[in-house]
DNA sequence: AACGTCTGTAACAACTATAGTTACAGTTGG
DNA sequence: CCAACTGTAACTATAGTTGTTACAGACGTT
């Protein structure tokens, strides 16, 4: 299916913010955690920043963080944010018009493709960031009652990237 | 997102064997109404009789037909034999395993991709080739009683390709 | 006002998956 | 044997995402 993993990238940034709370943070420092660019960070922020999930500040001391409460900031406002297209595609060309299957079966994809797009649609409604941020909760280890710092900040200048892809991929 | 028309095609295809009751098509024929290459879909009957969905006939007067009847292939046997991965994707790297959310933020979105792979195949579970071609038939006139031919087989030997995309893509 | 630290963004290279094309070996009915 | 098919390899073309470098502009700090 070729699927893009910018919305598994967006969560994982909107969560860093949700994480970090009210602290700005550096395109940099989310960066390293995701491992990738900065600038690719950037670009997203800019995508997120449009739809009003998160607010940037410009010059020194500047970074970003969540233009409102992790609570109101639904997976399907991450997913409309980022993801521009449905799930499926139809014909990169448009069928035969002289075939009596041709001309009528995009209409009928469609009335299909848009159920599977609601159907999408109405899990990502029913989970905010809150929940994420709740799930990720108990894989954490909260033995010291304070909040790990969001990253470790290790001296590695660059993280050498790990090449086994996940189990999805 | 970047999806594939692989399901559209897919769908397409068997559309038009199920149109064509137990009357084996070629490659060609299927590509003529779909408007693409026979190598195309002559590559994707294959994947499509790896899952039992078609059966293919080598050498003179072969061809392809459904391996069962319509109401017995679901769309989401479709789905499975032709889109090989999830609706999204994790990172394409790995995420920084020393930052609290990037080693657990993995766990969660699975738990949510998953969710949503479901979502999609209960909708394409629940509908049939046989409900796609009763779709299609208000569509088509039936005014001489008699099914039209799959293709009016009109006589340019090659339909100049629509480049205006549909509303979809 | 100059400086250092940020974001925003352009421009382009690299990578990946799909789609399209040509070519040909192998199968089968006539 | 021949003509008409499928199956498949090998390649190119196309398109979207991702990665990278570079730099203009914003903005605290001094």
């Amino acid at each position: 299916m070729s699927t893009s993993s910018r919305f598994a990238v967006a969560v994982h940034v909107l969560t860093l913010m949700a994480w970090a709370d009210e602290e700005p943070l550096k395109s940099e420092q989310v960066a390293e955690s995701v491992n990738t660019n900065a600038v690719v960070i950037r670009r997203m922020l800019c995508e997120l920043a449009e739809s009003n999930l998160v607010v940037s500040q410009t010059g020194s001391m500047g970074g970003s963080k969540l233009a409102r409460l992790p609570e109101r900031i639904t997976l399907l406002d991450i997913y409309q944010a980022v993801e521009s297209r449905g799930v499926f595609s139809l014909h990169r060309h448009p069928p035969n018009p002289d075939c009596p299957v041709g001309v009528n079966i995009g209409t009928v994809l469609n009335e299909v493709l848009d159920e599977v797009d609601s159907a999408v649609e109405r899990v990502l409604a029913n989970m905010t960031l809150r929940d994420v941020v709740s799930r990720l909760q108990p894989c954490v280890s909260t033995t010291t009652g304070k909040r790990a710092t969001v990253l470790a900040h290790s001296k590695r200048k660059q993280a050498t990237r790990v090449q086994s892809v996940s189990a999805r991929n």
